[in-house]
DNA sequence: AGGCTAGTGACAGTGACTGACAATTGACAA
DNA sequence: TTGTCAATTGTCAGTCACTGTCACTAGCCT
C-alpha cells in the first residue's frame, strides 16, 4: 500500500488548488478503489465483503455507499476512465479518417497512453488483474458489457456527427460500431485466457484482430488465411 | 390467468407420459415464470419482491429458488428457450451456406417458428412485453449480455466446426460471431424504441439491419445510401 | 401396506443496500 | 480567533435477495 506524500509548503502546478475537504475526499475515494481491487483480485469478488474493504480502510460501510453506489461500481472505477480515454481518443481523430479507421486508431492510440492514467490511481498490473477479474466473474462481466454498450451508445453517437448522419435514421454506425466492440470484446476474452498479460500485449491483439474483421465477414472462410 | 386444461382420462401423445411428481413440478415453475413475467412487466422488476411472485403462486420462497437461483434468472426463462430456438436452427443449416447467410436464415428462421414454442409457456405478447422490460432495467440489460455472450461463444465453435476451422487457432469464427451478435443487439434496441411490437416486427428489421453489416463497414459512409 | 426419497416449508442467518438523524469538521465571514 | 454554516461522516434500524439446515409431506415402488 503506496503512502501519497503530502505536500507540506510547496504545491505543484496545475489542477486549480483544491481545499483540504476535497483532497480528503479524492483520497478515502482512491483508497477505496486500492484496497477493493487488490481484495477482489487476491481473494476474489464475491468471497469479499464490503465490510472488509471499509475495515481495511477505517470508514464506515455508510460512506462507502456514498462514494460507490454499489460494490460492483467500485470494480470498475478504472476501467471507467479507460473507457473515457478511448472516447476522448476517438473525438480527437482527423475529420478525414473513415469512421473504422477513426475507431481503429483511436483504441490503439488510447491503449499507448492509458498507461500513465491508470498509474495515477493504483498500479498498472492491478489494473490488468483487476480485468481479467471482471472477465471471470458473471455477476462483473455482466455489468461490464452494460458498461460497454452505453459507451457504444455514445460512439456510434459520435460517428454519426463526424459523418454528418441522423444516427437514429441511418442504421450504419450503430452497427458499424457494435461490429467493432464485438471484435475488441473477442480481443479482451482472448487475451485473458492468454499469457502475455501486459499493456503491450492487449495492443498487439488488438492490432491483429481488428485485421481480421474483414476477412470473418467474407462469405466463406474456405481457402487461403489472410495474416495471422 | 390461463388454467391448464387437466386431462382426466385422455393422454396426449408425444412426450412420455410424465408422473404425478414431474407433472406437479412443471406445474409450479410454468407459474411461477408467469406470475413472475406479469408482475415485473406491470409494476417494474426492482419493484417486485420475491415475496410477492411466492405469494401469488403460494409456495414458499425457498421453493422460488429452488426453481431459479436468482431472482434474475426466472426473467430469462423464456428468453432461454428463444436462444436455444436460433441455436438449434442453426445447427440445421445445409452445410453449403456460408457461415454468415447460416446465421442468417437461422435467425429469421427461428423467428417464424418462437411463437408456439413461447406460447406453451406464456401469452406471446408477455414474453414481448418481458423483452421490452429486460432493455429497460440495468440489472437485466447487463445479464441478458451477458447471457448471450456465453451464447456467442456456442455459436462460434458451431460455425468453426461446420467450417472445418479450430476456433481457438482462427480469430473469424468468434468475430464474425460478435460482428453478427452486435447487429442482432442493436436490432432488438431499436425495435424496443420504435412502435410495432409484434414478432413480425421484429423479424423484419432484423431482416432489413442485417442487410446494413455491409455497407456499414464500408470504409466511407458518404455516397449513396443502400436500402434502407 | 409400508418403506424410500424427492420435494417442500419453516426458520435462522448473511450480506448488499437505504433512509433518517446525530455528530464531526472544513470553510468562511465577522 | 472565533462562531456560524454546510458538507461529510457515522450510527442505527430496516428491507430484500439469497443460503444452510432440518423436519415433514407426499408420490413412488416393491
Amino acid at each position: 500500500m503506496r503512502t501519497k506524500e503530502a505536500p507540506l509548503t510547496v504545491r505543484a502546478p496545475g489542477p486549480p488548488a483544491l481545499g483540504l475537504r476535497e483532497r480528503k475526499k479524492q483520497r478515502t475515494r482512491d483508497a477505496l478503489i486500492r484496497v477493493a481491487l487488490e481484495l477482489f483480485t487476491e481473494q476474489g469478488y464475491e468471497r469479499t465483503t464490503v465490510d472488509e474493504i471499509v475495515d481495511a480502510v477505517e470508514v464506515s460501510q455508510r460512506t462507502f455507499f456514498r462514494y460507490f453506489s454499489s460494490k460492483e461500481e467500485v470494480a470498475f472505477a478504472v476501467q471507467r476512465m479507460v473507457e473515457e480515454e478511448f472516447v476522448r481518443s476517438l473525438a480527437l481523430r482527423p475529420p478525414e479518417e473513415g469512421p473504422l479507421d477513426a475507431m481503429r486508431n483511436a483504441v490503439l492510440g488510447s491503449w499507448d497512453s492509458v498507461g500513465e492514467v491508470i498509474d495515477r490511481i493504483v498500479p498498472v498490473d492491478l489494473y490488468l488483474r483487476t480485468f481479467l477479474m471482471i472477465e471471470s466473474t458473471p455477476a462483473l462481466l455482466a455489468v461490464h458489457l452494460r458498461l460497454s454498450s452505453e459507451m457504444e451508445e455514445g460512439v456510434a453517437r459520435l460517428l454519426a456527427e463526424r459523418e454528418g448522419l441522423d444516427v437514429d435514421a441511418d442504421p450504419r454506425p450503430r452497427i458499424a460500431v457494435a461490429a467493432f466492440c464485438g471484435v475488441m470484446r473477442v480481443t479482451g476474452q482472448i487475451w485473458g485466457k492468454g499469457t502475455d498479460p501486459t499493456l503491450e500485449g492487449i495492443r498487439n491483439l488488438t492490432e491483429r484482430y481488428l485485421d481480421q474483421l474483414g476477412p470473418a465477414l467474407a462469405p466463406h472462410w474456405r481457402g487461403p488465411r489472410t495474416g495471422v
